[in-house]
RNA sequence: GAGUCAUUAGCUCAGUUGGUUUAGAGCGCUGCCUUGACAGGGCAGAGGUCACUGGUUCGAGUCCAGUAUGACUCACCA
């Protein structure tokens, strides 16, 4: 044999890939076709492909392929975002390593090192997500920090601020203080650790007597400016007024009444520190406290906390715990669970902190884009994701857009002492100042040090990838795309705001539809992460299953919106899939051909049943692909290619070993391949195509990548049931076979009990052939009653038999028979039942009646063979 | 605290406006099969009172209510 029993993927899958890009099918250009595109959720530049990539581009190429295959201008736009924080924070480790720190940088230098960086490994996921066979239109490959992305954030801040939908404010924030930049809330992550609940001792100013407060974080007690009591604590009344001392640092504060205190937790009353708690800093407000911040930005103690200075915080607390035991003021540390929140990207304890920072209107925006998906213009599947999403558009928060990084568009606003001006360039913004100042010259305008959030370039993605804020003839034609494809946990992060953006700028929703992936987890249910190391590593996978494996493997199981339970079985599983579909081919390969041979006739209903089942295959798979059943089409595949086209079709038409097939059924059986690697190369391109290449004859001129997507053709589905009906039967003979020890391949009489089925199957040649040839028969008779030392079975309602040679078990037979006619009885009597309910006779539909009806008649006639077996074996016995 | 979703075979899941031979698939399991396209294989088989309790209906895995268990999201948490 020429070619290998072992279909090996890594051989193949290069050599196709290579071979699309030669020629161009994955470009595109607008044309007078109609358009679907897709832009890519952009992965950070500096990840590497994990589970979740691989799961959500497998989707969008086996969506862009088929688009591609059904004659539409199929774009898909590959690009990366320059995720500010996680990328600043590598390339300071970096420098680090090298000996340099960023402080001793000026903006500029930094931002060359970084460049640097993002030029040598910013490609890698790309790169990756070539292996895995995705036909991104790689021409078009942006940047979120490239010209002309960047060009699309500067005009878009601007053109906010003029709309006076940006403010600048002070406001408390969530401060990373590794990253030393600000978060927005969707970018804390919060977790339940266990700490503790330090009860400590605030004497009264007088002495005379004090309270406990309870705290989490004693350290901030530095800062404290007050302490609250409920106004109804009755235990507490006698404070009402007074003052107490502030432990440590000795700072006299007020004691506050307020309801906001809950009687019930801790103490009952808890100390305020304005500066580092977003509900202190409201009770400060409400009680116009003092406001004292004792954390530097990175974290560590300021000079303002008098104590500890320059410690970091949790030393600090260590500190602080001692100290207070020192002045015997700890009465109590409690063991305590509490949420405390990290930085997505640093993993860093978020600090609360007062910070001067530009924020959107939220609430300015909005109103469109939850029109748009309450009323399905955007269409989101599954279809209960809107909940979330309404629920978050309908109490929006405004949104913290700028960050205290160097890496990202740099804030357009140019300051000159409390003035500010909003431009896109500096020259634009000293003609604005120079109307309020006319002296005013380009160096005396400050421009703003900090950048814009990753976010506010990824929101307008589908609008920039297309360079949609300079009306191009591009953003005309892929403009609204067809769908996006992404994890559900970034609905806020960026769906949500991308629709928002694209209502803002371009008028209408940015994407058609939204199809949320799930969340690919481990066998034990966690989420894979890096931190966890349960996550496989994506490139060894495909090494090891081929790119066609693992896309079966994730697509296999993976609902809309459901969790996937990742296992390699399933990617073996794919991998052994490809495998078959090789050996199939190498089977009709190895077919030689006899020109005058003429066609048996069981070919012809093979080919037929197989056509039509096709049919019914493509029908389905349209309907599956339009409500985003991705997984259930592929398994439909699966069992279609493996199952009907292998197991059961191939087999019908299969000459006999060392013989030669007619030509008619040659080729139609290569006809039939061809359409199932059309229809299968969505999912598993290289196969497909390697195969499609060696059933190519010369009237085939293009790649299995273009191949036509077949047209739907009417179904016969008689036909289809008809053959049901022999693969019934011939199963039934080989269950026969298996359980009396006859050989597969031992030739046997079948014989069928008389009833218009039976008739019909020894009186259809086409029919009587396929039976005899896939049973391995030598005669199908029909008789009116059962032989002697007959073993019998029953298919669709019809009996058939065969005699053995040797004696049989007639008590396990029996016992066997008896199982089976209690199933029938208990079946008949459901189906009478429901016969016998007038009212189900006269509201049920016609047709449903008649098939209980049908039902009752089938039953009965089993139940009737099924008695006579068991008679005439009780007569044996 | 508010909300969303789930509960079907040993495991992972389908089951599409309630009716299609008293529930399907894959994996796993059991038995048999090896010169023949494929052991990364073939053939066959076993395995489920559809979480529980009520209700609506001629008819419920499917619709409604309640209960239990689990998962997730948002908010709060000194």
């Amino acid at each position: 044999m020429e070619i290998s029993s072992q279909y090996i993927a890594s051989e193949i899958e290069s050599k196709w890939y290579q071979h699309w890009m030669d020629n161009g099918y994955f470009h595109s250009e607008p044309d007078e076709r109609s358009p679907f595109s897709i832009v890519i959720p952009p992965p950070n530049v500096t990840g590497v492909l994990h589970m979740g990539h691989m799961l959500n581009n497998t989707i969008q190429d086996i969506l862009i392929r088929r688009a591609r295959q059904k004659g539409l201008n199929a774009c898909w736009v590959p690009g990366t975002d320059h995720a500010s924080i996680a990328t600043e924070a590598k390339v300071v480790k970096m420098l680090r390593e090298e000996g340099v720190k960023k402080s001793d940088l000026t903006r500029d230098e930094f931002l060359n090192h970084a460049w640097g960086w993002k030029d040598k490994y910013g490609g890698i996921i790309l790169e990756q997500l070539k292996k895995l066979g995705a036909s991104c239109d790689w021409e078009r490959t942006a940047f979120t920090m490239d010209d002309t992305r960047s060009e699309g954030v500067i005009k878009a801040f601007v053109d906010l601020y003029n709309k006076d939908v940006l403010y600048r404010g002070k406001r408390m924030v969530n401060w990373d203080p590794q990253a030393q930049t600000v978060l927005s809330n969707e970018e804390v992550l919060y977790k339940e650790v266990q700490g503790n609940l330090y009860h400590i001792k605030y004497m009264l100013e007088d002495g005379s007597d004090f309270l406990t407060i309870a705290t989490t974080r004693p350290e901030t007690l530095l800062g404290d400016s007050a302490v609250a009591i409920h106004p109804d604590d009755e235990r507490f009344k006698h404070f009402h007024g007074k003052r107490v001392i502030v432990p440590i640092v000795n700072r006299s504060v007020p004691i506050i009444v307020d309801d906001y205190v809950d009687i019930e937790f801790g103490t009952g009353a808890l100390k305020v520190t304005p500066a580092h708690d977003i509900n202190d800093y409201d009770l400060g407000k409400k009680h116009n406290l003092e406001v004292i911040e004792i954390f530097n930005d990175d974290g560590s103690i300021s000079e303002a906390g008098q104590f500890f200075v320059g410690e970091d915080r949790f030393k600090a607390r260590k500190l602080v715990k001692a100290q207070l035991e020192e002045d015997e003021l700890l009465v109590e540390v409690e063991p305590y669970r509490h949420n405390v929140g990290r930085s997505e990207r640093t993993n860093a304890v978020v600090e609360p902190k007062l910070s001067l920072q530009w924020y959107v209107n939220m609430k300015m925006l909005v109103d469109p884009a939850l029109e748009a998906v309450e009323s399905d213009t955007v269409e989101f599947f599954p279809k209960n994701m809107k909940n979330t999403y309404r629920h978050w558009m309908v109490n929006i928060r405004d949104w913290c857009i700028s960050r205290q990084l160097w890496w990202g568009q740099r804030v357009p606003a140019y300051y000159y002492k409390d003035d500010v001006f909003v431009s896109e360039s500096p020259e634009g913004a000293l003609t604005k100042a120079q109307q309020k100042y006319p002296d005013l010259k380009q160096e005396d305008l400050k421009q703003d040090e900090d950048v814009l959030d990753t976010w506010f370039s990824s929101w307008l993605w589908p609008i920039s990838v297309f360079d949609g804020f300079n009306n191009s003839k591009d953003i005309e034609y892929y403009y609204p795309t067809s769908v996006l494809v992404t994890g559900w946990d970034i609905i806020f992060l960026w769906v949500a705001r991308m629709i928002i953006a694209g209502y803002e700028w371009k008028g209408t929703f940015p994407f058609k539809q939204v199809y949320f992936t799930g969340m690919v987890r481990d066998q034990k249910r966690r989420k894979m992460s890096k931190s966890l190391g349960n996550s496989p590593d994506a490139l060894a996978l495909i090494e090891k299953f081929g790119a066609d494996g693992v896309r079966f493997g994730m697509l296999s199981c993976s609902p809309a919106g459901g969790d996937l339970l990742f296992d390699e079985k399933l990617c073996e599983q794919g991998r052994n899939f490809t495998n078959k579909i090789w050996n199939a081919l190498r089977l009709v390969q190895g077919w030689e051909v006899e020109s005058n041979k003429t066609q048996p006739i069981e070919n012809e209903l093979a080919i037929d049943w197989f056509t039509s089942l096709s049919n019914s295959i493509i029908e389905s798979l349209d309907k599956k692909f339009e409500e985003y059943r991705l997984s259930e089409a592929l398994i439909d595949l699966y069992s279609y290619v493996w199952t009907d086209f292998c197991s059961w079709y191939l087999e019908m038409v299969k000459p006999p070993y060392g013989e030669a097939i007619d030509i008619y059924t040659k080729e139609k059986t290569v006809e039939l391949f061809r359409c199932i690697c059309t229809l299968l190369h969505p999912y598993m391109p290289f196969i497909t195509e390697e195969v499609w290449s060696h059933l190519k004859n010369e009237t085939i001129s293009t790649d299995c990548i273009l191949s036509q997507y077949p047209i739907l053709d009417v179904v016969d589905p008689q036909i289809i049931t008809e053959t049901d009906i022999i693969k019934s039967i011939v199963s039934g003979v080989r269950d026969l076979r298996n359980k009396h020890q006859i050989k597969p391949k031992e030739k046997l009489t079948l014989f069928g009990i008389e009833d218009n089925i039976t008739n019909e199957l020894v009186q259809d040649p086409k029919k009587k052939a396929m039976l005899t040839k896939l049973s391995f028969l030598d005669e199908f008779e029909i008789v009116d009653s059962e032989l002697e030392n007959a073993v019998s079975f029953i298919a669709g309602k019809s009996k058939f038999f065969i005699q053995l040679k040797q004696e049989i078990n007639i008590e396990e037979a029996l016992a066997e028979k008896e199982k089976e006619l209690k199933y029938q009885e208990g079946f008949i009597i459901g189906v009478q039942k429901k016969l016998a309910n007038e009212r189900f006779v006269q509201n049920a539909p016609e047709a449903v009646v008649a098939n209980e009806k049908k039902k009752l008649a089938d039953g009965l006639s089993r139940k009737k063979n099924l008695e006579q077996s068991i008679e005439e074996l009780k007569s044996r016995l």
